[in-house]
RNA sequence: GGGUACGUGGCGGAACUGGUAUACGCGCACGCUUCAGGAGCGUGUGGGAGCAAUCCCGUGAGAGUUCAAAUCUCUCCGUACCCACCA
């Protein structure tokens, strides 16, 4: 019989479905949550998809086999801007759209597969999952870890909402690419800014990547300094700076306020007030995008005010210049055109003093100033508190209600989840209100405090909020009183092993951590870090090597090469095509060379009758690739292992196998070919129960030992020839079997031998 | 401009702690099989010299350390990703 995919694969998932092989007991020993990112439900699987689940799921198997109780599971992360525009285009309501699609893509997902856990599906659109994101966003809020400011904003004028700063690239939204404008309103955030020196702290303990370290470190920015404080004269006003260089204070000749500072007005004398304020118009009409790459060029103007270095009592000219800018320090800095690049430009475009002063000790500064009250230790930080508001309708409701009287009242616990009203018209606003200001019977509600008319917040959390705990609720996801209970999360987590694209090094992995630690501190968990251990996978390209996308055509379809291949080939191609971490180009004929090996498996699996005696030979390969498979799973080096399976099979092809032999052949191959494994292990190996939940073949250490290994014997380095010769060799032997082989013989002949380096069991080099 | 990662055959890539460079696969060439093949099987495949055994060169370029460098150090060139006036 050929080999067709088509005809076992589907046979297989219903199988392990209805053996419910893939669910994670709660009570198991040697629990292992391997998580993977949630997807977002736009509609359609792409084969990254298949990179991100199908290929962990190799070690989902592996794991499984090696006695873990795993836990792969799944769910959908789904409110979001992209389905509520894709339901706006198509003129359906974004719920409809996002259900949609959850079924079809969950359809898709079983294709793979995998030992996803669908009985422990989580959605984010679901009430029941929703509730407890605004029941911790109440918590937060009892905490003084959620509050209210009225700051600039990010603004995109095409999605009508407030961006955060990380959803802003290049001053662009990152979502449409409108540019974005700045604008001033109130917000609801959350106090990340609380724990940043806990997240920059507890950073060296975790298992990460080294790059996702250090893109966490410098997106949390922290910059230690002081803030010393400039006295305007004639008054007792002071302007405080920030800087991380007080030793360059001597030589400060000017200061510079950034356009949005509040002091700007007292400061600027009457005759520079008009072209000041011309200067601000000029700022304010610039857009993000100019700030940042058009205009590069230094621009400002002359206040006309003054104010004293605290150091030395020199009078220096205040300037305003929006190369300074207001989110960050005290939004003023003290130039230093001496050792500062952009205060150096600055001066010399402006014609301001330079100063040469003598750096002195920075500590002994502060601390002089400090006992005047002029100065302070500081630690400043990059990091902002993040804005979780937003003017759309698909989005969780903000659980707040406001009344005339008391202001922001909290929707009582009892009350969640506080459900999104089902909207015809959920179109966002010219007003930048949310949508969902015109739901009037949802809006309508008595304050829970003065019993009065009130109404309910109308803004939507951003989906990062919803991401930022999902991992909590694998562990317990039907439960109705808790969002999880601990006896369960302390089964479970935490999550020993997340992996996921490296597009998340910041925003989602920064926004988790913040959740982990705030939940921890207000006691509902034992631990304050999330993940353990983090691996980034690639990212899959085009067959032309630029990223899928429709517009350029090179999209590949998983579903169309499923129909031509089938789902084992696809997964052990995707293994196969390069490092897990690495990604790169879909390579159409490279998948055949995969489909060729599984066809040769297919027919080399076959053998009616069993040799009298096992073949010594075959063990010893066998052996040796058992080991050596499964460290590469373990190492997520699925490259190297599906190598090892062709090299296993490319030795083993003309060897007569018992059937334990083929056995162990077909559990090592199960993992990355699980349908194939079952379907030869039933049929051809005769057997009973699922290959995927026998045990992994145990290697023997011994026989390892008895490999015979491939000694070179160099000459100055170069080598002359290659010994087979047992382990464990002593120098003494090694050197009499070198110098007595014919080969090198004839270099030796009439030399002296300088050196003789020795490595054990990989080579010798004689130096003449 | 800054940071990080990386640079190996015609291509994707392998190489443990510095220790046989190019495993495995694709492609290509020749042969076998077949009515036929864009199927299957076999052999070969970094460059150069040689009938051959064999020898020399070779991991972006150049230098250095070492008995030994794809791997470590320095300079330069190039690519990818991230950040982008953070005082």
């Amino acid at each position: 019989m050929k080999y067709s995919p088509a005809k076992i694969e589907r046979k297989w998932q219903r199988y392990w479905e209805s053996k419910q092989i893939h669910l994670a007991k709660d009570k198991g020993k040697d629990n292992f949550m391997l998580l993977t990112e949630f997807p977002y439900p736009s509609g359609n699987l792409h084969v990254g998809h298949w990179y991100a689940f199908a290929l962990p799921d190799i070690l989902a198997r592996y794991l499984k086999m090696n006695g873990h109780n795993v836990m792969y599971p799944i769910g959908f992360d789904a409110f979001g801007l992209p389905a509520e525009n894709a339901a706006i285009q198509r003129n359906i309501n974004p719920r409809d759209w996002t259900e949609q699609n959850i079924k079809y893509m969950t359809k898709q997902l079983k294709n793979m597969g995998t030992l996803l856990d669908w009985s422990r599906e989580v959605s984010t659109i679901n009430p029941n999952y929703y509730k407890w994101t605004q029941w911790m966003f109440l918590k937060f809020y009892e905490k003084g870890l959620v509050y209210r400011d009225k700051t600039f904003v990010n603004w995109c004028p095409r999605d009508k909402t407030v961006l955060a700063n990380e959803q802003v690239v290049n001053g662009c939204c990152d979502r449409c690419g409108t540019e974005v404008v700045q604008k001033e309103i109130t917000q609801w955030m959350f106090r990340t800014t609380a724990y940043a020196d806990q997240l920059i702290d507890d950073i060296e303990g975790l298992d990460w990547p080294e790059t996702t370290k250090l893109a966490q470190r410098n997106w949390i920015g922290r910059s230690e300094g002081a803030i010393i404080q400039f006295l305007i004269p004639n008054s007792k006003l002071l302007i405080p700076v920030f800087t991380t260089r007080a030793d360059t204070l001597f030589g400060a000749t000017y200061l510079v306020l950034a356009p949005e500072h509040p002091m700007l007005t007292k400061l600027t004398s009457d005759e520079n007030l008009d072209k000041a304020s011309r200067y601000l118009e000029e700022v304010k009409k610039k857009t993000e995008l100019e700030r940042l790459h058009i205009d590069k060029s230094k621009t400002g103007v002359d206040t006309g005010g003054y104010v004293v270095n605290p150091i030395n009592n020199e009078k220096i000219p205040v300037w305003v210049a929006d190369y300074v800018l207001g989110h960050y320090g005290t939004g003023a800095i003290m130039a230093v055109p001496a050792h500062d690049e952009r205060d150096k430009e600055f001066a010399e475009k402006f014609n301001l003093p330079v100063s040469n002063a003598p750096l002195e000790d920075a500590q002994k500064i502060v601390e002089k100033l400090k006992e005047k009250g002029l100065a302070e230790f500081k630690k400043n930080y990059k990091l902002h508190d993040w804005v979780l508001s937003r003017q759309r309708y698909w989005g969780v409701p903000i659980p707040m209600i406001r009344c005339e009287k008391c202001g922001y009242v909290a929707v009582p616990e009892k009350e969640l989840p506080v459900e999104l009203p089902y909207l015809e018209d959920f179109k966002p606003s010219d007003d930048g209100r949310s949508p969902l200001a015109k739901a009037k019977d949802w809006l309508k509600v008595k304050c829970p405090e003065c019993g009065r008319d009130a109404e309910r917040e109308t803004d939507t959390m951003d989906t990062f909020v919803d991401s930022s705990w999902y991992f909590l609720r694998y562990t317990d996801p039907k439960n109705k009183k808790e969002f999880a209970s601990k006896k369960k999360m302390a089964e479970w987590l935490p999550v020993p092993m997340y992996i996921g694209g490296a597009e998340h090094n910041t925003m989602h992995l920064l926004y988790s951590r913040f959740f982990t630690k705030a939940l921890h501190d207000l006691g509902y968990l034992d631990f304050n870090e999330p993940f353990t251990a983090r691996r980034n996978h690639g990212i899959i390209l085009g067959p032309d090597g630029q990223k899928m996308s429709k517009s350029r055509g090179n999209v590949v379809d998983p579903d169309v090469e499923v129909k031509k291949y089938g789902a084992d080939t696809i997964r052990m191609y995707l293994a196969f095509m390069g490092p897990y971490d690495q990604g790169g180009p879909w390579n159409p004929d490279g998948i055949q060379g995969v489909f060729r090996f599984l066809t040769r498996v297919w027919n080399f699996i076959s053998e009616p009758e069993e040799p009298k005696t096992a073949d010594k030979e075959a063990d010893r390969i066998i052996n040796k690739a058992t080991k050596e498979m499964g460290d590469d799973i373990k190492n997520l080096k699925f490259n190297t292992g599906v190598s090892g399976l062709m090299k296993l099979l490319n030795a083993l092809e003309d060897k007569w196998l018992t059937k334990k032999q083929y056995g162990t052949f077909l559990k090592l191959l199960a993992p990355f070919a699980p349908h194939i494994a079952e379907e030869l292990w039933w049929t051809v190996l005769k057997n009973k129960k699922s290959i995927h939940l026998e045990k992994w073949p145990k290697h023997d250490e011994a026989l390892l030992a008895e490999e015979l290994i491939e000694l070179v014997i160099q000459i100055n380095g170069i080598k002359r020839d290659v010994l087979k010769v047992t382990k464990g060799l002593s120098e003494e032997e090694v050197k009499s079997i070198a110098l007595s082989n014919e080969s090198v013989k004839k270099y030796l002949v009439g030399k002296e031998i300088k050196k003789f380096v020795y490595v054990k069991d990989r080579l010798t080099n004689i130096v003449i």
